[in-house]
DNA sequence: ATGCATGAGAT
DNA sequence: TCTCATGCATA
């Protein structure tokens, strides 16, 4: 039987996909983009001169961030430590589902941020004697060197997008007393509200002694269209405040529903306590050093987009892998635009 | 809690 | 090749 354990790695449903789900993804960007501030003054001043002036980016940020702490790149660091007690399983592995859905239409931080215009060459004459490693490289970037033998086993899904459902028809069931604005049905893109209601959901969260893990997991029996679970690492994220806007709003009906689902569970358990109770390949997660990090984040500093050729550069100049070096800089693109501190407040 | 990674969809 | 949503692995 199956009705023994409640958690187990749920495998997901192939859900139906929708014709067509409305891409949030280039709409808030193009949006986000044009709203946000410029970092990139600098790369007209710096576009044009040489290695010297990279190493002096390096160098003065390496300052820059000496001065500020010890260590601590990340502006997102809010150290919310011992929070709570609970036990975080790790081992919660779940099949993954790839975007529930999320992304309703709308709105976006006010905030500015130039494009940037800027080109800055700071690594054109960067490589001296190396002909960049691009281009016709031989088998090296996808990281598929003998490094990393991530293998992703993605297993199960794939291949089953979302669908997504506006904000509008997005809560199959209980929340209904929420979305007092006038629009017309409307989500809040509310900063506050979600602000908020991360707040209460960890709190009820812990209450009902669930691990982020467990909810994740727990997700996928909401049955609910389109979404399968999501990871610990979700979780904590959305809790956390450290996803994107859009992705929080298009989580919140989801673990809003969860949450009152988890609750009415709790009350029956309350009244019946006789029906509960209760591998692959590992990927290697590199790791950057300091000293390179910091080169990074000098180079982010001045130029958060650097193209592939300059990406080669740099990560010949650190002795990294092209494809590690890209990936970071993704990564300190997405970093910025999180929600904590990027537009909302 | 967070760093590095994957993959879909958009450019 | 980027962005964005997510996840695995790990500090």
């Amino acid at each position: 039987m199956m009705s023994m354990n409640s958690k187990q790695p749920f495998s997901m449903h192939p859900i139906l996909h929708e014709p067509k789900y409305t891409p949030l993804q280039s709409t808030s960007e193009a949006i986000r983009r044009a709203c946000m501030p410029t970092h990139s003054l600098q790369g007209n001043i710096f576009a044009g001169f040489d290695e010297t002036l990279l190493q002096r980016a390096e160098a003065l940020a390496a300052v820059d961030i000496a001065k500020s702490h010890p260590y601590k790149p990340d502006a997102t660091y809010h150290t919310m430590t011992t929070m709570t007690s609970m036990t975080c399983t790790p081992t919660s592995s779940s099949g993954h589902l790839h975007h529930p859905s999320v992304l309703t239409s709308h709105h976006h931080h006010p905030h500015h941020q130039g494009s940037q215009g800027l080109d800055g060459d700071l690594l054109d004459h960067l490589t001296p004697g190396m002909s960049v490693s691009l281009g016709g490289m031989p088998g090296s970037d996808v990281c598929s060197t003998a490094s990393h033998p991530h293998a992703h086993m993605s297993a199960i899904n794939h291949m089953q997008h979302h669908h997504h459902q506006q904000a509008m028809n997005m809560h199959p069931h209980s929340m209904g007393s929420h979305t007092s604005l006038g629009g017309g049905g409307e989500s809040e893109p509310d900063p506050r509200e979600l602000e908020s209601f991360a707040e209460r959901f960890k709190q009820r969260r812990i209450k009902l002694g669930v691990t982020q893990a467990d909810v994740g997991s727990a997700l996928a029996n909401l049955k609910i269209p389109g979404v399968g679970c999501l990871s610990q690492s979700t979780i904590c994220r959305f809790e956390s405040l450290t996803l994107s806007h859009n992705n929080m709003v298009a989580l919140k009906p989801i673990l809003e529903a969860w949450l009152e689902e988890a609750e009415r569970a709790q009350r029956e358990k309350m009244t019946k306590p006789e029906i509960f109770n209760g591998g692959d390949k590992k990927r290697k997660r590199t790791s950057i050093a300091a000293p390179e990090k910091r080169s990074l984040e000098a180079y982010f500093a001045v130029q958060p987009r650097p193209s592939s050729e300059k990406i080669a550069a740099i990560a010949e100049k650190l002795d990294l892998k092209k494809n590690v070096v890209r990936v970071w800089f993704c990564n300190q693109r997405q970093k910025q635009k999180r929600m904590k501190f990027s537009a909302t407040h």
